[in-house]
DNA sequence: ATCTAAATTGGAATGATTCCGAAATGAAAA
DNA sequence: TTTTCATTTCGGAATCATTCCAATTTAGAT
């Protein structure tokens, strides 16, 4: 279940995407940095290293692409930066109120706080569910 | 359950909060668009239609006021602007992709697509469950 | 080697939100 | 009622992540 680059380097060319150093940089700062849920700043720094040229520009419009063609999971967030997670499979983010940090938790396990604080050493405050689709309206129009 | 304008104003004198013209028109903001779950913008429309002088930074400086002291719930988006929820029990927001309308959904009930989507009508396409609380490191450090 | 659609760039624009110092004002005390 | 002062309000500037844009470069197919 692990993804390497490899893998993502295929999935670019299945996608007929064109393959560049600015998008080998990302990809490289995005598996490297797969359990820090890393922002666009931190792929930016990262990918700066290995490729002489890369704007932020080209981050943005790479992470969104990417996002789109299900290479990898945008998690948005209000306060903080946007991070991107690598890792397709069902879990639960578990995000630190205070460092800010998110944790992976996955599922199926127990969601109660109770088993989470014994397995994770997480102490959850609070819980946030969403569910996104359609509503009733815009499923009638046209769209 | 359902609140109503009195039950805030109390909350506000227990908390030691002044009452003054632009809060008593921003809870009735809150209060009569509950359903719309409304953002800044529209509650500062609609207090403005109250209250002759109410600017748009007492409107972001109430609503985190409110925000803080529970008597309101904020909800925050990345592409959306902050919503306000009056309604403190526990629920599911439906979020429509498409409308950014949202719905809400109480608990208990199912939460299998399926049975949301014949009760309420909603399609869902994506689920986001975040916990959000302490991580072990920081449960270690003063703070 | 040529060609073209796709990708990259930097800088400007956006939009929600916060920050600031100054002016106004609830409401408690005198 | 008047005084007092911490709280609230104000408008405008500042912030910050992100998107947009028009111009330039380039990957990869022919």
């Amino acid at each position: 279940m692990k993804k390497k680059k490899e893998d993502l380097i295929g999935q670019l060319k299945e996608k007929g995407l064109k393959i560049t150093p600015q998008r080998l940089a990302i990809i490289n700062a995005l598996v490297e940095n797969r359990y820090e849920h890393p922002g666009a700043t931190l792929i930016f720094n990262e990918a700066r290293k290995k490729a002489k040229r890369v704007s932020l520009s080209t981050v943005y419009a790479t992470l969104k692409e990417f996002s789109e063609n299900g290479l990898i999971r945008q998690l948005e967030f209000d306060r903080m930066e946007n991070r991107y997670d690598v890792d397709l499979s069902d879990h639960v983010n578990l995000i630190c109120n205070r460092c800010g940090k998110i944790a992976d938790y996955s599922i199926p396990a127990s969601l109660e706080p109770r088993d989470i604080a014994r397995k994770s050493g997480f102490v959850v405050t609070d819980t946030r569910l969403e569910l996104h689709g359609y509503c009733r309206n815009c499923l009638k129009r046209p769209g």
